[in-house]
DNA sequence: AGAATTGTGGGGAAAAGTGGGGAAAAAGGG
DNA sequence: CCCTTTTTCCCCACTTTTCCCCACAATTCT
């Protein structure tokens, strides 16, 4: 579904556009997220929903479950994406990822995640060296 | 629906803005209420309903059943937000949250729940990164 | 080359955040 | 019971931020 990754300037006003291709599956509407490892990561309303109707299902339950739903419902963040396909991110979200004038944005299969340039440098190479040997162990199997 | 968190200063009077996104959730009125972990819980008058009606169900149960329905019916308080989209906390709510300038207010689905700004990061760093493993597991299931 | 799409920037109208005044209501004291 | 003081509530006003639109340069596609 979204695959690629796409390096962006962020204006003043903190905006930052969608790659024209993952706009289609946002149409709907998107949810802004803090992800993991600093990065921020948005999901189709659809996707959204899916996620949040499980949680919602196990609602009336004990306090770290209380925990969860809060970290998870307080987190997100909706919104949609200008005439020019612009988001703008919440001063927030960008101070959490570290972002400040360069971001990139990367497809990730079922969502997708803004990064600032450094911390996308840093994980892409530590992602490739587990990917590369993740693959050779395939190889030998 | 209601997600997202949203920092806002409290004035002299004890006044909240509630967040536009979350007003037309509350329209029909909300109610106050004492909240889990020292947060004030508003639900609107509907979702209220479904509350009320799950601990009358319960009510002839154990002493300390009994207790928390009563500190939950007690500390009730029905109000609406004025021109402004603001409502006022009553002293002994915020003390009760440990607000004083700042007030986090945060949509958790089903009800929004207003945080002292130290208690929300406590309870937001000790949930954010289980919350997010559970969102990725989640989304693929 | 021309036309359409995309990246980038900015202006202006509208909405949201914040503070305060004053009337009405409530509380308290003589 | 009435008057005074306090609190509550509603309205108005100012500042900042957000949102939506337009503009233009660069790139891509035909």
């Amino acid at each position: 579904m979204f695959f690629g990754e796409y390096p962006y300037r962020v204006d003043e006003k903190g905006r930052v556009p969608l790659p024209p291709k993952f706009r289609r599956g946002l149409k709907e509407g998107l949810i802004l997220t803090q992800g993991t490892e600093n990065c921020i990561t948005i999901y189709p309303v659809s996707q959204w929903r899916r996620v949040s109707d499980k949680l919602a299902e196990k609602a009336l339950n004990p306090a770290n479950l209380r925990k969860l739903t809060r970290a998870i419902f307080g987190s997100a963040f909706d919104t949609s994406f200008d005439g020019q396909g612009r988001i703008t991110l919440l001063s927030r979200l960008r101070e959490y990822a570290g972002i400040s004038d360069t971001a990139i944005v990367v497809g990730v299969n079922t969502h997708v995640e803004i990064w600032s340039e450094e911390r996308w440098k840093a994980e892409k190479s530590s992602a490739d060296e587990e990917a590369s040997q993740i693959i050779e162990s395939l190889e030998y199997s």
